[in-house]
DNA sequence: AATATCTGATAAAACGTTCTACCAAGTCAA
DNA sequence: TTGACTTGGTAGAACGTTTTATCAGATATT
């Protein structure tokens, strides 16, 4: 079949089997009549319980087999009340370093033969609300949270009384209200401050992050104790979204107001990344005229120009260490919340230099 | 509350509320119990259907609020054979691109009521097949399928047997199955190809792409016609695996094997990114010792350095496009399945140059 | 006054599972 | 032979909905 390489190709052909008609799917019925047992045999052989002789339970599976069953989740979820679906409501999945966390879980969940479904809730509360209440309608085996920027407490509460398993990550909420994997902001926050001072610089910069989340708070918090240590005031901190387009944009106000800042620490490096457009438009070059350090080491880092400076965290391993303590809080849901942190390593790159004026 | 800053920190201090009870959730039964009217009527008054008094319609609705009642899914899908759900099953998640379809199709659908979850293949055939199994298992409103590399003819089949409503994305797939969304890879290839042609380059490989799928023949086609129409030979076709890792290690060799090549026409930007890599390894300059050229324009194509020239497509369109083409299924089964390409556009950037020896 | 029609609501069966309670037949010990 | 126990299996209720059939009473029509 050819596609005629136009702008818009609308290819409207009539093909085979449009209409046919569908089997119906098969049932845990159809295996039962077929193999002339009843239903309950066959959800025990299926599950693996009950008293079930060697010679039906072979017959059972293959049959099974034979007409192609597959079960109905949602009805076994709903008979049990036990699922083994895991929903993973993340509050941006256009930044990479999720998508890697996403992978993690995934692998590590499905080999315990869960399923991870993602939603994405797109940083706003409103939508996350209602993702949260249609996945915690049916029964869930657990619920992964990242909550999305300005989730209120209502909404927390609301999740509590309804979930018994839910692990939130990489954001910490106020009061921990739930199992927590997080990494170690303030450490990570001021290993790049102090490598930036390190090189002599004096005047940074703090840029990223949603006011008011304790992510932001952990970080600014690292980025001011290393700052203090030095005598260096840590009075310029700027937040904003976490987007390129938003970063690149408070890049050269900041730089504007602050012409003589040697140096942005930033929140994550999607932020970093935008950092680097906004001094690109002011003629400033990254790594000479100005530093800049990221966050999270997300895979392209290394490619951009210059490769980015960052603290570097293993998503994937986040991931695993989550689907961990979800099926741990599954095995063990009267023992005390916890908090994971993993840890965190400074990755130099060329987008730190010394400051103009001081020999490397 | 201090985080200690070491390098993995288990707090495992015992917080409030750990094991208090869950009230059950309401169902429609606790509605009907606590309005003082049957099930059925308030299944109606939900629903707007059947014939209600407006005074019992109007108490059914305050009471459901009232309880927080927020209907269960599964359980209505199970009644009615009629699920709000689409199913997004995806050949890699990491791939910038195909997030933001995601977030695409997720904008569109959502204002009609749909819930959209992800399954992430990993480009794996075995757990694509798995996944798609307990997908289908229960009704779904519809399917919007990147098949994964590999995919064989039996798993379409499969599916086609189960699902009315699927729309294929981006890899067409043999026979045309189902509707389908995807871009105009022809065109796009042959737009690089001749624009790297036009700076004067006669030397051009093909680099990327899995062997066999329908979209590499597609812009292997437009890059040997493109080739062909100034009396080149497109006869360096390179296939490798859709990542950075791969897409360098398949440069250096073929770089190594063919040291005259001075351009690389890449299957995506992914790829175009791991041949910049290969190439600095070798201590080429990408865009005046080598020209590369991309396909997709993600969003971090114009930071990379050189950024990067490549062929734009609209995912997010793609995805708005694809929840159309679902929804327009959805509403008329009968009608012959439909092919819709999206257009593209060249984006010229600096990783593309006129090549040695030749002036600008 | 008897019948038909309409209105507002309900009872009960389904959807595909799981699970508790129960049963029939066989085995074994006393 | 009796009672107790074991083995292998089944019936049927339940999960939270939707949907069809039905019903009681009111209103309208002959």
């Amino acid at each position: 079949m050819f596609e005629e390489a136009t702008a818009e190709t609308i290819s409207g052909a009539v093909r085979d089997q449009v209409a046919t008609v569908m089997p119906p799917r098969p049932t845990i019925h159809t295996v039962a009549h077929e193999a002339g047992v009843s239903i309950s045999t066959v959800s025990q052989v299926l599950r693996g319980q009950g008293r079930i002789s060697e010679g039906t339970r072979r017959k059972v599976l293959r049959i099974a087999k034979k007409v192609g069953y597959v079960q109905d989740r949602r009805a076994s979820a709903m008979r049990s009340g036990e699922s083994r679906e895991v929903g993973l409501l993340i509050h941006n999945i256009r930044n990479p370093f999720n998508a890697e966390v996403m992978v993690g879980v995934n692998s590590y969940l499905e080999e315990q033969g869960y399923l991870v479904f993602v939603l994405d809730a797109l940083d706003d509360p409103v939508r996350q609300r209602r993702y949260l209440q249609t996945m915690l309608a049916g029964s869930l085996a657990g619920l992964l949270w990242v909550p999305a920027t300005g989730t209120d407490q209502e909404t927390i509460d609301w999740v509590r009384a309804r979930s018994s398993t839910t692990v939130s990550l990489l954001r910490p909420m106020p009061g921990h209200p739930f199992d927590h994997v997080g990494i170690d902001s303030t450490l990570g926050a001021s290993l790049a401050t102090r490598h930036l001072l390190d090189l002599g610089h004096r005047k940074l910069a703090f840029l990223g992050g949603d006011h008011g989340s304790e992510t932001i708070i952990q970080r600014i918090g690292g980025f001011a104790t290393a700052m203090i240590s030095v005598g260096a005031r840590p009075e310029i901190v700027w937040p904003c979204a976490e987007t390129k387009a938003a970063a690149m944009e408070t890049t050269v106000s900041l730089m504007t107001e602050h012409f003589d800042v040697t140096g942005l620490v930033c929140n994550c490096d999607v932020v970093a990344a935008g950092a680097t457009l906004g001094l690109s438009r002011l003629g400033l070059s990254v790594g000479q005229d100005v530093s800049v350090t990221g966050f999270d080491d997300i895979e392209d880092a290394r490619l951009w120009s210059p490769p980015l400076t960052t603290v570097a965290v293993d998503p994937v391993g986040i991931g695993r260490q989550l689907a961990a303590s979800l099926l741990e809080r599954r095995a063990n849901s009267h023992s005390p919340l916890r908090t994971v942190n993993l840890p965190v390593k400074l990755q130099v790159r060329e987008s730190s230099g010394p400051p103009k004026g001081v020999a490397r």
